[in-house]
DNA sequence: TCAATATATGAATAAGTGTTCATATGATAC
DNA sequence: GTATCATATGAACACTTATTCATATATTGA
């Protein structure tokens, strides 16, 4: 039991939340795919995915990172289905999964007040 | 040089995209923000304070966490300006900072295709 | 098949971070 | 002022994770 000095409003609040709280589960599916996205070095890689498709080599060009390391968070943004990947001879282009993920990305710039 | 099989349109977009990517400082205080949302326990919170204005000990019974945990989590959310404090008595009410916090939540869990 | 190129991956290390426990601060009521 | 309640905070520990290095896989061309 918590008193409060706002005890009225906000235990009508505290209650429906509790009620419509996502399941663990969900809050930590939503919470993942914030997770991908909040790296910086992820969040280049998306950046600069916004200007097409690329390969490899491309990326790590654009984001001036290792091969390794670009390689690396490239499985963990498809893994999050963030990023899509189709092999092209020999290389694998990537491009972004779908227009929420630049939604999300723009709301954020928006939020910050910087320009994409 | 990097050379890929769609050289001539992968590498008008890596050009684009390493003329045009954000600062690193930028960079970090997007991620940041993201960070600020991807951890499921103050992703709780902010879901329960979509239901509104409600001081910390609420926020302890709407996400069923430790009070300690939930303060150290506030400061970090607030420290990124996700959600605001005032005091009210002996209590601190907390809220969402602003309407692109709501809206970032809800553009997620359309991707994610979950309700909220 | 062999060499060369593009990409992926496993292991190791280093850095970051969430929770807990104990305690401190700050406000109110007496 | 003192007791009590709400909230904040510092330290320690466990856990996660990003990068690096070395190496593996896969595709292409000869």
């Amino acid at each position: 039991m918590v008193r409060c000095d706002h005890e009225a409003q906000h235990a009508i609040a505290a209650e429906r939340a509790r009620a419509n709280m996502p399941k663990e589960e969900e809050v930590e599916r939503v919470a993942a795919s914030f997770k991908a996205i909040s790296e910086p070095s992820r969040l280049k890689i998306l950046f600069a995915l916004r200007h097409g498709e690329m390969c490899v080599g491309h990326i790590v060009e654009a984001v001036g990172s290792t091969q390794s390391a670009v390689s690396h968070q490239l499985r963990i943004l498809k893994s999050y289905g963030v990023v899509s990947a189709r092999r092209d001879g020999q290389n694998i282009a990537y491009s972004l999964a779908d227009e929420h993920v630049v939604a999300v990305l723009e709301l954020a710039c928006a939020h910050l007040k910087c320009r994409l």
